[in-house]
DNA sequence: CCTCATCATGTAAACGTTTACATGAATTTC
DNA sequence: GAAATTCATGTAAACGTTTACATGATGAGG
């Protein structure tokens, strides 16, 4: 291990004062000789500025905090590489939230970015109830909201038409023929279980379907074991046409289940996904799937988060995406 | 945004010293009733320790750094999965490097840590050589490899018998009957690409078969499409019996290549893959695959690397992951 | 040639902690 | 009951930067 060479041992060597060499590391000074001597100490002692110091001088850590549910789920890992993505060229290292599944754990974390180790925070949570958007208000950093269920006047938000995407799902089964549509939804207590569960039913209602809730089942997680789980519990799943998934994870569940029934997708009965992630074009058959792009959001948000950093006084910025239905083989 | 709260605010909210506030925060005293008033404060100022100070002071950030090279990969999706796991109950936050794939990219990331933002860096590189050894050697953190290629006997160390996780799906092969075997490998630059070949080769050879590099195709990625890319290629694919490929996002091409040829997976052609990640027992027919245990070594990375920053002294640990072939449909 | 502006450099304070050392009160010991 | 010990607290320095301000050199303008 070598000894910790700071800015006094370029100084020195250099024959300069600090204040000089700290000059030079920023860019601060047009090249005077004394750059040059100042650059070959710094070369010749291998100088790394220490972040710590700096951060607490200029109150900045040149961090930002990714904070996600989980990274089980490939919508987050996708997310995470568009965020990734976003912050490839900036100054920013990236720090990765462990899982936040439960209110608690996102109070948590949102509690201990108040130790200013991150000048900003993409959230994208599960849940979101006053308590949170009251730790939210006292945070002394910008927040880009991904996903954030009700609509947040005062952050930054990427949303997408949950709604809407599961409505074009429903349609295009409708179109299809398949007017017997079953709901694989996930765990009702998350928000995006509540958005799709109104937005299935609304759009059923819309197709004239009576009391559209007996037709949804709830996973008891957003894999494909729970998906299996769920539909084993169904008595008359051949009543069905079609089965619209909460996630494309339940849907590769689905489909193994219905295929392990000789059921043939998509048929005998379709089955539709929703999020798109890598996993839809290696299934058997290729999964139609309701594009959310994690992804390009996840970049987004890095972009909106770099941007408010720059300029703290910007309007805020809201968008929703509009979902895309992709389709593939099982419907 | 509140105005930020230091030890000063809270001592002098207390009527104490900053001194006796900090030591409170970090439990260095036991409960006078000077104790409970600082508490107090601490509370209603809603005070919380600046990270930057802290690490300036006791030079150390309580980070550390998880430098791998593609999130796209499943298998480093489940190291993360692990390392997270690993870190979950420490004090310790999880920075997570952009993608490293490149020898210049490891060796910025690594010169970057000289700023000391973390305290140890644990590093799963494609590239492993001596340029980025020297690196490492000047860093004062500790390092773990997870799959470095070539014994590095100065830092813990969490390998895979790669030849011999590759050996037994060959012998597994072998076993059936199945002896015409095609190695479908990812790029050859990589260090697991170099090791597979040479188990695959080895593998084959005791098998008594000669020439076995001429039974190697490279895909120029190790992702599906690139798989079927390469199988494209390949004139007279009926000549053999079973596929093993290096990477189960390989395998799942492969299986969708050959379904879409009409070659029945596993009666015309066996698969296996190898790493065993989620996506294993989704596909059709689910994939035989070679687990190499991921998620696990990137917990057991963290274990080594916690018990590393508690203890540095500590002899230097190497483990050798034992693969163990999982049995599915498509051999 | 004097004044004024410009500019690189140096001086020193500040960022918010932790901690060695000193102090004095409380407690133990003989 | 005096001496010795323990222990909580306070004082102040230190961690490695950045930056406002002062200083002195240099060049321009009249």
């Amino acid at each position: 291990m070598a000894e910790k060479v700071t800015l006094f041992a370029v100084a020195e060597r250099a024959g300069v004062s600090i204040a000089t060499v700290s000059r030079v590391v920023n860019g601060l000074t047009t090249n005077g000789p004394t750059e040059e001597k100042i650059r070959r100490a710094i070369d010749e002692l291998g100088y790394e500025p220490n972040s710590a110091a700096r951060a607490l001088r200029v109150n900045a850590s040149d961090q930002i905090c990714l904070a996600l549910p989980d990274l089980n789920n490939p919508v987050y890992q996708a997310m995470t590489r568009g965020v990734q993505r976003g912050f490839k060229l900036s100054k920013y290292r990236l720090m990765l939230s462990p899982s936040l599944s439960t209110t608690e754990e996102v109070i948590l974390q949102l509690k201990s970015l108040g130790r200013n180790y991150a000048d900003g925070v993409i959230l994208s949570s599960l849940v979101f109830d006053e308590e949170i958007e009251k730790i939210l208000s006292t945070l002394r950093i910008p927040v880009v909201l991904v996903g954030g269920a009700i609509d947040r006047p005062k952050y930054d938000n990427i949303r997408v038409d949950s709604e809407r995407g599961v409505g074009m799902a429903v349609d295009y089964f409708f179109s299809a023929g398949r007017k017997k549509i079953l709901f694989l939804n996930g765990p009702w207590i998350t928000n995006p279980a509540k958005r799709r569960k109104e937005g299935f039913l609304e759009s059923m209602r819309s197709h004239q379907i009576k009391n559209p809730e007996n037709y949804i089942a709830n996973a008891k997680a957003f894999n494909p074991k729970a998906a299996v789980e769920a539909l084993s519990g169904i008595k008359k799943l051949n009543q069905f046409s079609a089965i619209l998934c909460a996630n494309d994870l339940l849907a590769a569940g689905a489909i193994k289940f219905l295929s392990g029934r000789k059921i043939k997708v998509p048929d005998d009965i379709a089955v539709i996904g929703i999020d798109n992630t890598d996993l839809a074009g290696l299934l058997t058959p290729t999964l139609t799937s309701v594009d959310f792009k994690a992804e390009y959001r996840g970049e987004l948000a890095a972009k909106y988060l770099l941007e408010r950093l720059e300029n703290p006084n910007l309007p805020i910025k809201k968008t929703i995406i509009e979902p895309e239905l992709i389709i593939r083989e099982s419907a």
